[in-house]
DNA sequence: ATGGTTTGCTTAACCGGTTGTGCAGAAATA
DNA sequence: TATTTCTGCACAACCGGTTAAGCAAACCAT
């Protein structure tokens, strides 16, 4: 058993509060004589004294410890570096703000599906059991949860997605200026014929990245044509159906894709390859993230550009505000995204 | 404020206990009532109770929650997917057992270096606080952690990394087999000038697969040179020493490489690229860990494969069984790596 | 009627800290 | 000398749970 407070006040011959004073520094910790004071502290080293974290959490009524919360468990079952980059982002900020991370996922998307509020209050009792004193959210567009821990008055930011909530703060990419940016870069090089492979409807960047696609054919007065936007979610789901879209006669078939993440990109590109045809000769493919993996495939995967860690730090930095119940002028950031040019549409490459 | 068991009490009309008793349906439970036990758990349902994790804890003594503890926040840096696939097989296998997951990283590798021990013990104090039942480690390999938190009696297992220590608990890969076996393969292949790249020698892994790949070539009876292994921990590490060596006169010149880390192996295949070299038909080229980046790359890269996600699911079990106090047959496990044939070492691939 | 057992709950100590209040004795002031 | 103020610490309540022990009433057997 660990040394405890009342061990050390014994050995010290002083009362608990006499050492609880001396080693937080708060308090009457200014009235106590200097002579006991090096008594106390001298009674804690030779102990080896270490505070118990569950004690003084119930006590303080907070912990300095934040939980992130992810959708699936999958975030982590993706290729490319996105979660590797948002955790990377996390874990320094929270080593900045002093922070400790609990980490939150869950069995399955099933539990959530169909608005399983079991499910959901379970979450809301698991994160609000006191051990965190705030949430870093990455959930989908609609999920009950972010709402739900807004009534319940605990502290939370959602990354890589947002509200229309005005109470609910946020930092999320403009994944629409990021779907238009794809769609007019294969536009500007003369392609027209621009396949979409799109996320869940359930995740607003995947569905904004698909409204951003749209607005910039329509834009230019380039058909949309439903059969065109395919859900892919994962590069493990089923490609066959934006496959067979290409196997047709060469005066209907697409020229270009406009992948909704990186992974896909990086599948379809493999897929496309597989039936003969050449990226960026036959068909120009776009991805968005640009994680470190785009400068790797073959070819150099052209992607749009978010700053993932960048953001998870400001993230971080809002919910430390949250918690510390400052409010700051700006609680709902997005960030614009750019274009990072590569080989795989052809273009050529600015420097 | 969250509802409190008292408050529940209050509102059926009974003493905290019969609460704790009901809802935890230990110790008297059988003995309450039948009508008083549905009053109390209506109470609850009603008033939205949820206990509080921290009083719970430092009652209970156990948190159900496990610290994850990183050696360097830089491992969520890397490009390849071996991080994800860790965090993924630890996740599954906590949500499996029940486990919360504490996420334990550390300003720099500096903090460590020179063994500074008023670090140790902070973490050995963040560690044993009372908010995790026990801890995986990923260390290096003569982290005074790992025997400090043994010596505090904290259930730990070492994942990716051993020790000679027969207490202490691990899962790791044979690392000397997978060097030998990469080695080997290009030995194989008629190869004789191989040139590795190693990581840390602080890392066990690191150290084990040079070791690897030394015996190999001993074995082979082809001369070991000191200046061809060099040491490049990461993918932004300095590649001049070892490109030096391929820019030399042809008949000295290296025909292959065996990289410590997939990271690094689809850098140098870049570097090299840049240099005129092709890959495979100039230089070989093995990576290690397999990650789902080693299909995507170009050439798709042969690399020794350990099974990171299933070793990090063994992992969480054998922390299991240390928290439960149970020891099973096998507390030091290593886990034999395979080859996994791709193109960048121009071999047939296997079926 | 008497003693023993069972039922159904409460009391209170405890986990390991924090912190408001209070009480001696010394020092300062009247 | 009497009163007030300050110094230096202890007491005890509290955070929100768990759990051993105990007690009154009801039940049973003798």
């Amino acid at each position: 058993m660990r040394i405890t407070l009342r061990e050390v006040a014994e050995y010290a011959c002083v009362s608990k509060a006499s050492v609880s004073y001396v080693l937080n520094g708060k308090g009457d910790s200014q009235r106590i004589n200097p002579e006991t004071r090096t008594r106390i502290m001298e009674a804690a080293k030779k102990l080896g004294y270490h505070p118990n974290a569950l004690a003084r959490g119930l006590a303080n009524r907070h912990t300095h410890t934040v939980a992130i919360v992810m959708q699936y468990p999958l975030l982590f079952a993706g290729w490319s570096g996105f979660t590797n980059a948002l955790m990377h982002g996390v874990t320094d900020a929270a080593l900045e703000y002093g922070y400790d991370l609990l980490l939150h996922t869950r069995r399955s998307a099933q539990d959530w599906q169909g608005q399983n509020l079991d499910g959901i209050s379970a979450d809301i009792a698991r994160l609000t059991d006191g051990r965190a004193d705030g949430a870093l959210l990455l959930r989908d567009i609609d999920d009950p949860l972010t709402e739900c821990l807004h009534e319940n008055e605990f502290p939370a930011v959602l990354m890589f997605t947002h509200s229309d909530n005005p109470d609910l703060w946020y930092v999320d990419c403009d994944n629409i200026a990021g779907g238009r940016m794809a769609a007019n870069h294969l536009m500007d090089l003369g392609h027209t014929r621009i396949v979409h492979l799109c996320g869940s409807p359930r995740s607003g960047a995947a569905s904004e990245r698909r409204e951003g696609y749209i607005t910039a054919l329509k834009n230019r007065g380039v058909p949309v044509r439903n059969e065109w936007m395919c859900e892919v979610t994962s590069p493990i789901a089923d490609f066959s159906e934006a496959l067979a879209l290409f196997q047709t006669n060469k005066s209907d078939r697409p020229t270009a894709v406009f992948a909704w993440s990186d992974d896909v990109a990086i599948q379809m590109m493999r897929e496309l390859h597989e039936l003969g045809f050449r990226v960026p000769d036959d068909v120009a493919m776009v991805g968005f993230d640009s994680t470190v993996l785009c400068d790797h495939t073959d070819p150099p995967l052209t992607s749009v550009c978010q700053p993932v860690h960048q953001m998870a730090v400001q993230a971080m930095a809002l919910l430390h505000n949250h918690i510390e119940g400052e409010v700051p002028e700006v609680t709902q950031i997005r960030i614009s995204p750019s274009l990072d040019i590569r080989r795989s549409c052809g273009a050529s490459i600015q420097l």
